[in-house]
DNA sequence: GCCATTTCCCTTTTT
DNA sequence: GGGAAATGGC
């Protein structure tokens, strides 16, 4: 009897075929943690391979802790030293050792999304950009997915081609890069890429982890961008022995940068690769793999493979649809004390959503129904105002020469030093070229801030008096240093409610608590250990199967997990699919979201609510949304209707297949509507509407929010929507569905 | 320099 | 509808 046993043929194969390019497609639910855990068993016990020479890469920490657990229960102690860590975890750790050899000293601070926004802020103000035309976080992104692709500032220049929006772009990012550096930092874009510029510049250091890592395995491979791509394959192309594992059909972060051809591709890029196919599903019922099975179904260009599972059959999926967003959330709290009394746990349901605003709504019911939840994702822990004080108190500490975080608390709790000093301060330290901190330290002599320079003297010795510590004291002694120092609770009950006091104490005790289990949990502990860690966490890491509560998340945080119980809420077009993916244009940007509805789908094992809300409340607005067109995409035979025991009438099924379409020129949602449709006007002007036809016809001028003007060339009215072809003036020809795309005749 | 009011932007998803 | 940032008065 060997741990094998428990495989099936392929997993076997995938398991066993040690040497080479391996892609294994990995259907949802199809045992793909099993495969490499057993995989790197497997090489370490009976190939005789060194655990010094493995590493396994994920995308989440959640799932290199599970990793790890489980390989060390396989091996025992043998599997020590291989790498099982997050791309960014394992990029760090080589940067902190070799980042020197790029310029940056190797206690960089890492800048999470708001510290990138102050920088670009400061970045525009410097170069003059207008950021009423060019937005900050417009500017971020598209300096993230140059990134992404691995384009350099003087890429992006020569590739403007003279464009003046491209070329200001360029400069900007050039500035943005330059800022960073200076401020030793480093964003999480740049994690990757300046590991992949190491790597490519020093070959010394190349070598040193191509001769270690002689094996190596990626998980969720569909998930890769360019710069991840390149960082793999630089390391594996000396061993050649890459292992990845992904599913194409589970390929959700195309906006983050993820290139579907890494993996649809893989077979071009490396020679003789062996391709394992897992196909059998472990997880769900027959029913809601047939669902899954025929949403998906519906997407062009994927890997062919087919699920199957040897559970038949199984409860079917149900559907009910809501008035609205209330009464959505009332439905799902009741339908989860029913299985509460059925003897399920808390901890076996899961709502998922496609916005994080939807919590909202949910959370109010759960409180009212005593079901004890977890929000998952939303405004991450780190990111609180209380908490990114104290870390910035921290990071000071560890790298003065981190600017943004020295402004950050310079004035908190108030010191008296306000924005004009800090600027007199920050010119001084420009006119130099020095920091802002070491500016700071030679306040006295800078003529123009009068008073302020005393009151900057006490923030230096703190800092000073702090770091002389930093060897012998804790993290936990240093926070808790930095609180009573600075008086930091005094500061917040002087502006802050007593309930919102009471409430930042509490994030205040766990920081301190993550901060003593990082210490014992860690051979050298470090303050820039520490601080490392808590840059990199995601929310989703912390989520504990042994809490008996709720889940609730975003669908981009389910991946990877798996529930008894499943609910979907908000299934609704212009909510998911979004609006976004709906009006753009562009089919794939759909087909992403028909992915993200499979990930949902196959999150469930045994029962699977779907819900939707004929109204619901969107940013102040009230939207009238039909049911989602992936709920279409279930056959009905699969589908059934719960029955509703809160105060909102579920609808039969029939009432919403019959909706009919939008109309091309109809509006789809706008806050007046709600009040016009109270006094009636909307019901006479959606009439008219549809008595007129289509707004616009083929030949028509036209003009889209987006895209400009173009011509109509053609109008589809086949299924439930009306896909209009535009030939835009500018922008080409685009293809988009009607009753999203807003356009309006000219 | 500080505080209150107004304005803005937001919401697609995140390591 | 809500939270943060900008503005303006003191």
């Amino acid at each position: 009897m060997s741990i094998y046993d428990r495989l099936n043929e392929p997993q076997r194969k995938a398991v066993f075929t040690t040497e080479g390019p391996v892609l294994i497609l990995a259907g949802a639910g199809s045992g793909k943690t099993s495969v490499i855990t057993h995989r790197i068993a497997h090489l370490i016990d009976d190939c005789g391979i060194n655990s010094y020479n493995i590493l396994a890469i994920t995308f989440t920490n959640k799932a290199a802790k599970e990793m790890r657990e489980r390989v060390d229960s396989l091996v025992g102690y043998g599997a020590d030293a291989a790498w099982i860590m997050t791309f960014h975890s394992a990029c760090v750790r080589i940067l902190r050792r070799y980042i020197d050899r790029l310029g940056y000293g190797n206690n960089f601070s890492i800048y999470d999304t708001d510290d990138q926004k102050s920088v670009m802020k400061d970045v525009c103000k410097r170069l003059e950009v207008d950021t009423k035309i060019y937005k900050e976080k417009a500017l971020l992104s598209q300096i993230s997915a140059a990134k992404d692709e691995l384009l350099k500032p003087d890429d992006l220049y020569q590739s403007a081609s003279g464009n003046y929006n491209k070329m200001r772009v360029a400069e900007v990012y050039r500035e943005y890069q330059e800022q960073l550096k200076k401020n030793n930092a480093v964003d999480f874009d740049d994690i990757i890429n300046l590991t992949v510029e190491l790597f490519e510049k020093d070959s010394e250091v190349l070598d040193y982890y191509q001769e270690r890592f002689k094996y190596i395995m990626v998980d969720e491979y569909q998930d890769t961008n360019t710069a991840q791509f390149r960082l793999i394959y630089l390391l594996a192309r000396k061993s050649g022995n890459l292992c990845v594992v992904g599913d194409d059909d589970q390929s959700i972060y195309k906006f983050r940068g993820a290139n579907i051809m890494n993996i649809l591709n893989f077979e071009q890029y490396f020679k003789d690769v062996s391709v394992i196919k897992l196909e059998q599903n472990y997880r769900s019922t027959q029913n809601i793999l047939d669902a899954a099975n025929s949403v998906i179904r519906n997407n062009t260009g994927r890997k062919d493979k087919s699920l199957w599972t040897a559970a038949v059959g199984g409860s079917k999926i149900f559907f009910n649809i809501y008035e609205n967003g209330y009464q959505e959330a009332e439905g799902i709290a009741a339908d989860i004390n029913e299985r509460i009394s059925e003897g399920f746990g808390y901890n076996d349901c899961a709502v998922l959503y496609r916005t994080n605003a939807q919590s909202r709504a949910l959370e109010e019911r759960f409180l009212q129904y005593n079901i004890p939840y977890r929000i998952y994702g939303g405004i991450n822990f780190y990111a609180r105002k209380e908490i990114k004080d104290i870390l910035a108190y921290l990071k000071t500490v560890d790298n003065a020469g981190d600017d943004l975080s020295v402004r950050r608390i310079l004035n908190v709790p108030k010191r008296g030093i306000g924005t004009t000093s800090m600027d007199r301060i920050q010119g001084y330290a420009y006119d130099r070229e020095i920091s802002f901190y070491e500016a700071l330290k030679a306040a006295k002599e800078i003529p123009s801030i009068g008073k302020a320079a005393a009151k900057a003297a006490p923030f230096v010795e703190l800092i000073e008096g702090l770091r002389a510590k930093t060897g012998e004291s804790s993290v936990k002694e240093l926070i808790v240093e930095v609180i009573e120092r600075t008086g930091y609770i005094d500061y917040l009950e002087d502006n802050d409610s007593p309930e919102v006091v009471e409430e930042r104490r509490q994030n205040i005790d766990e920081l301190i608590s993550k901060a003593v289990s990082y210490e014992q949990s860690v051979d050298e502990p470090a303050l820039s250990g520490f601080l490392e860690e808590v840059a990199l966490v995601a929310d989703i890491d912390s989520l504990d199967e042994n809490n008996n509560t709720v889940s609730l998340m975003t669908l981009h945080s389910a991946k990877g997990l798996e529930f008894p119980v499943v609910y979907m809420a908000g299934m609704e077009d212009g909510l998911f699919p979004s609006y976004m993916s709906l009006s753009s244009g562009d089919i794939s940007d759909l087909e992403e979201e028909r992915r993200l509805c499979y990930v949902g789908i196959t999150r469930a094992k045994e029962r699977l609510v779907l819900s939707a809300a004929r109204m619901r409340m969107i940013r102040g607005e009230t939207q009238m949304n039909r049911a989602s067109r992936f709920t279409d995409e279930i056959p009905k035979e699969y589908i059934a209707s719960s029955v509703q025991s809160g105060s909102g009438r579920a609808l039969r099924k029939d009432d919403y297949f019959s909706l009919p379409p939008r109309k091309p020129g109809q509006i789809a949602f706008k806050s007046f509507q709600k009040e016009a449709a109270l006094s009636g006007i909307f019901d006479k002007k959606e009439l008219a509407a549809e008595a007129g036809g289509p707004g616009y016809g083929e030949g028509d001028r036209v003009k889209h929010m987006k895209f400009g003007e173009g011509t109509v060339r053609d109008i589809k009215t086949g299924g439930r929507d009306y896909e209009v072809t535009v030939e835009f003036d500018t922008a080409g020809v685009k293809k988009m569905f009607a009753s999203f795309a807003k356009l309006t005749k000219i």
